[in-house]
RNA sequence: UGGGCUAUAGCCAAGCGGUAAGGCAACGGAUUUUGAUUCCGUCAUGCGAAGGUUCGAAUCCUUCUAGCCCAGCCA
């Protein structure tokens, strides 16, 4: 069902299986629990578990927790749940901080083979014996110590006599290499922090670089997936797999991430935008991250779709998000009710139309699935509808309300507008219209068109609901730009991007729940919002509009 | 100025020496009780540029150009 698009990750793996180079793949979602998952991360986590399943292999869910600090159970268990709704079950669940032991042992291992060091440079010493880009870096004065001294100072490292920062362990490898990642990388470095799994155990901790390729091995990964800025770092994952001795020898595959138009995706932004309160939280609905799409309606069907088609390449581009659009309106377009609400209501007062007298009419629940139904939504002689669907003076083929002109309700009459009533200030605040009863919906009436349908609400069943519609939450004409990253990122921040309206629904939505998504008929698909949604103040989020030609 | 990587339409992307898939967007036109959907059609003599090899090159070679990433005791 889901595209069987190409790309060159796919076609390593089916290399491997064919040649014989591996009768299984293991691949795995390392995600660091210091924040939630965006997009970006569902690109990776389709890319994986897809391949995997694909190719009947596994694949784990690794929390790479090495990093106290940052980071936290609630962030576990938030990318538990969304890795879950996007419909992918781990066959291992896994933490770094539990190989710690191991990973201390590998560390002891390196350094009796003479191919680590403690170093007691602090860190601004050791950015400047480091070099630069262009010069080659220098030797640490304590490159040189003995490996009985090296053993000693790690242990005592371990046991917790140095302050943070006083001391770490490096690889020796060399110090002029012209990728920096391979001028001796700390590969240990000490925080008296406390581990949200391994609690006080340990104030050493081992860095990414070191831990990673460890991690892998350990679980026999045999294909690391991970992003295009790891490329340089793949000469050193491949240097700890082969000194620490490893039996499984995975490797490490680099690809594009996913950038959006509008869109910020780096964890550190969408904190930034989380903490200083830009947004609810970072489930609001403009999120770019797994649990505010959900949020906001999207649905994992959808941005599976969205991420198979954008394939996976060496590339570094930006999607134009009017891609995951697209297949967000496609996902919902069989699945969503249709029904009609009102979002700016116009009270319009149908003249010849019997005072008291209401009538149930019926109307199809989704004209493209049949099965789906009927239901019966009231007429009588008061009705809302949108105040975008009428214009005192309107332009050219201006199919809709104005004075003089006949439209279409949908499912119910043609009404035509007589007369217009205006407060003190000039506003439009009702019209008057009459319809013709020979042209009820479903009663085969052809004696004269009309080109304009509106849709409306029954005004004294109309249910009072909020609808919040969204603009981009991000305005990046050009992108995001590198030169005052902080200031243009915050500047950039689209002060319209939620929009709150109060209006009606049809009375047979009074009970709607959570999560319950329609198509509001020439508006485009809301979902119930499952924070602010009550059953007496019903709240819709905008999940996408619908396409529209119309341009005034 | 060191190293790594990338370049196919407005955007994403397939292509692996045999004559440029697909999707999004856009633009026509038909149908339409959603200005939606659906349908039909248009959209790279061209693959960052210039040379070269070959009967034949987006694919191989050479040289250029442009963009991205790397100097955390972050991941």
């Amino acid at each position: 069902m889901e595209h069987n698009s190409s790309n060159f990750i796919r076609n390593i793996i089916k290399e491997d299986l064919e040649s014989g180079k591996h009768d299984h793949i293991i691949t795995r979602f390392p995600p660091e629990p210091n924040g939630y998952l965006h997009i970006g991360h569902a690109k990776s986590i389709i890319l994986n578990f897809g391949v995997a399943d694909e190719f009947n292999g596994k694949t784990n869910l690794r929390f790479d927790d090495t990093n106290p600090v940052k980071e936290d159970i609630e962030y576990v268990n938030s990318i538990k749940e969304d890795v879950k709704w996007l419909g992918y079950e781990w066959d291992n669940l896994f933490f770094a901080s539990n190989y710690f032991d191991e990973m201390y042992k590998r560390a002891i291992l390196l350094i009796k083979k003479g191919l680590a060091y403690v170093d007691d440079l602090n860190a601004d010493e050791i950015r400047e014996y480091r070099g630069t880009l262009t010069a080659p870096g220098k030797d640490s004065p304590y490159r040189t110590r003995t490996i009985e001294e090296n053993l000693e100072l790690f242990e005592r490292m371990r046991s917790g006599e140095f302050a943070n920062g006083e001391k770490v362990l490096r690889a020796k490898i060399d110090m002029a290499s012209p990728n920096i990642n391979l001028r001796d990388p700390v590969i240990y470095r000490i925080s008296h922090t406390e581990h949200h799994n391994t609690g006080n155990k340990w104030c050493i901790y081992p860095m990414y670089a070191f831990a990673h390729p460890l991690e892998d091995a350990i679980e026999g990964v045999t294909h690391s997936i991970c992003t295009l800025e790891f490329e340089d770092q793949r000469p050193f994952y491949d240097w700890v797999v082969e000194n620490c001795e490893m039996p499984n020898v995975p490797r490490q595959y680099e690809f594009g991430r996913l950038n959006l138009t509008n869109t910020v995706m780096s964890k550190r932004k969408l904190k930034q935008l989380v903490d200083e309160k830009f947004v609810d939280g970072w489930d609001d609905p403009r999120m770019p991250t797994i649990s505010g799409l959900r949020r906001r309606g999207y649905t994992p069907e959808a941005i599976r779709a969205f991420c198979h088609e954008i394939g996976v390449a060496k590339t570094s581009g930006t999607v134009d998000s009017r891609m995951l659009d697209h297949f967000v309106r496609e996902d919902l377009k069989l699945k969503a009710p249709r029904t009609m609400g009102i979002i700016k209501p116009l009270k319009v007062v149908i003249t010849n139309y019997p005072e008291g007298e209401v009538e149930w009419l019926e109307a199809e629940i989704n004209p493209e699935v049949p099965e789906m139904g009927t239901r019966q939504i009231p007429f009588s002689r008061e009705i809302y509808i949108e105040q975008d669907d009428f214009m005192e003076n309107p332009p050219k083929k201006y199919f809709r309300l104005f004075p003089g002109n006949e439209v279409r309700l949908k499912h119910a009459y043609f009404i035509k507008c007589e007369e217009v009533i205006k407060d003190q200030d000039g506003n439009v605040v009702e019209l008057h219209c009459t319809y013709d009863p020979e042209t009820k919906s479903g009663s085969g009436f052809t004696g004269r068109k009309v080109k304009g349908t509106l849709h409306w609400v029954e005004a004294t069943h109309a249910v009072p609901a909020e609808f919040r519609n969204y603009q981009p939450l991000i305005l990046d004409e050009n992108g995001e730009d590198e030169e005052q990253e902080e200031k243009t990122f915050l500047e950039l921040v689209n002060p319209n991007s939620l929009e709150i309206f109060q209006g009606f629904v049809e009375p047979n939505m009074k009970d709607v729940q959570p999560q319950d998504k329609y198509q509001f008929f020439r508006h485009g698909y809301y979902n119930v919002d499952p924070k602010l949604s009550t059953a007496d103040h019903i709240v819709f989020n905008q999940i996408v509009e619908l396409k529209s030609s119309f341009k005034i």
